[in-house]
DNA sequence: GAATAAACGAGACGGTACGTCGCGTCTTTAC
DNA sequence: GTAAAGACGCGACGTACCGTCTCGTTTATTC
């Protein structure tokens, strides 16, 4: 009877929109209460959108809070850049230090930390949410070695992986204090692993 | 219709037999399938008891997960102690490296990361489950110390920290591989930063 | 993300045909043990819905049930209708007298007497199944009196009240046996408290 | 090896305390909330026995309720005898209506009413309650039937019937009010059916 | 007054049913 | 014809209460 002009995904359109919707609720939700806390249910009716709308688009509660973390991958924060090793490193762990002891972080944290790495996508989202920060944070150490501050043979990944998992160690699996001892020796035993010539004779 | 007198309990009678049996067929669900995977149910199945019987003693399925966790803690594997600081830390990295690789292990502890801090005797039964293992880990360099093979400074216990943290960074969040040239690096680094007098004057 | 307009429920869909089966189930399990021998999980499992398809309608089983008992009163019998009171109520009496005297009809209206009159809408079906049934027996009164064979000034479901009254508490309560005895006074004696004139001077 | 003598049963010792202090706690949590808001477990711990000793002696809940309610049996209220039949019935009746109208005793009833029959013991318990309560009332008829104010040809017991018939109908099924007018046309209504002579040429 | 049988106290356990929560699917209706 | 709304199936969780069992202790009766 009518005519049904086959309608071109739209970029903008509303699709985008309640994709958008979905995802910022999932986020709230995430840092809310964590993966556990986090209801389909809640998040349709938060999102203002059907149930069914949700999973059309994201057939598993897992892959939509991997894809929610995804999102959350983008904020990234700012990189310090001050011109000296030292003070770079000292920054940016002060700043991740200062996420890890939120309690809401933390609770993101746990919940990217538990996801099964069989989910699909799940993987994805985790490598995603994490490579981000790390390649922001490498281009620090990448600058150093220019500058011959560390040791030209490290690995800049590698760098911030000492200087930042013994923190996440310690929130994530001992339990213990993330206290500004913690962030002293981080700091000034990393510097020493990769200082320049320093393990060479 | 009057007070008796507090009857003696009866350490190896039934009821320590059935909570063997309990959280014995926990530790293997949780090893079998991880937390999710955990089913009260099937506890009590596989433990030969009534599902009341569990909940009479864990109220919730997060403490009963912990409570074994916790148990677990007690299989603790052998320490090195070789005389020599390099070899000591080298055996006992591979040694943890090897049990992070397995997936039964991983799911482990991707589970006790994902203990939410709130749950009650959560906490304890994983300051338990680490402390115990970081504990024997730490004696390894207490030695170290007494030979003067590392920094009179150090605290045990971070340097543990530094040489195992980048590999649980990997496992729980990354998902970088656990491969031998981390085990390299990070027994190289962290010697590297405790060494003596390295970055005194 | 907008308000939807109300769809309008559908009176013939698949929640009418739940709706159905699950009472009817309720039904028959009252029929067959009384209140006590429901569960609902069987009436879910006659019914060939889930427990939760139940609960979702009739939060408590005590409402469940109450619901099926106001269905039960769709089930009217045929009221008799000779021209002449005596009977009317002497078919009446022996209609009620003999469901009564079936063990499952028995069962069923201790089920009725045992309703906490709290239950929110246990008091409504209550009320529902049993003036359905006085109801249509007053009309029996009702055509009596215009016929000038009952006292003008009597009340009809007092009359049934006085007629059945006795059946009903040595069902319940006395234990006393149903027989012809009680049907031949009851109708005897009934009929002489509402005879014409006869205590007016 | 030994011999047993067979030890008499104490009348007045430990037994009959603990036996009492049962059916008092019974029965208290009977009247206040009815047989499903009795507890096994409440009642041994209002009476300050164990559990087991309640189980010892009454096999049941079932059994435990009838045993209490017997004993409730016991707690006759004064028959009134006023030298006249009508004044006699009237202040029955008001007696009677006056503890149905008490919740407590609405629930009372209500138990009694929900007795299955088939529980041992349970429905020895009901005609013994009930039949007490009777056999007192209908010797109000006996000696109005001696002073020839009630038709010889009466069965006592049959007159107190018709009178309390409708209240306990109403409280146990129809839900209608226990109300004055209930009340007078009662007794009215009973009067007139039992009046001697009345029926008689 | 000592032996001894019966009853009691305490606590955990097995088992059934209740009612709840949340995930993911399916039907029905409206646009 | 597509998508929103909501009911549904399903599985697990956690709770309440009934009735049983074991074992140690107390009571009271009998010799």
């Amino acid at each position: 009877m009518s005519r049904q002009p086959q309608p071109t995904p739209r970029p903008g359109g509303r699709s985008a929109r309640v994709r958008q919707a979905i995802l910022t609720a999932t986020s709230e939700q995430l840092i809310a209460g964590g993966y556990d806390a986090l209801t389909v249910n809640e998040v349709a009716a938060a999102a203002g959108v059907a149930i069914t709308t949700v999973y059309r688009r994201w057939p598993t509660k897992a892959e939509l809070a991997a894809a929610a973390l995804g999102e959350l991958a983008a904020t990234a924060n700012p990189m310090p850049d001050t011109g000296r090793i030292e003070t770079d490193l000292r920054a940016l762990l002060a700043q991740i230090l200062g996420l890890l002891r939120r309690p809401e972080i933390a609770r993101l944290v746990r919940a990217v930390a538990a996801i099964d790495p069989d989910t699909p996508g799940a993987d994805a989202a985790r490598v995603a949410f994490w490579q981000t920060r790390f390649a922001g944070s490498a281009s620090i150490v990448t600058r150093a070695i220019a500058r011959g501050e560390i040791d030209a043979a490290a690995e800049p990944e590698a760098v911030i992986e000492l200087l930042v998992g013994p923190a996440y160690l310690r929130l994530l699996l001992t339990g213990r204090p993330l206290d500004a001892e913690l962030e002293a020796e981080s700091l000034r035993r990393t510097l020493a692993a990769y200082a320049p010539d320093t393990e060479t004779t």
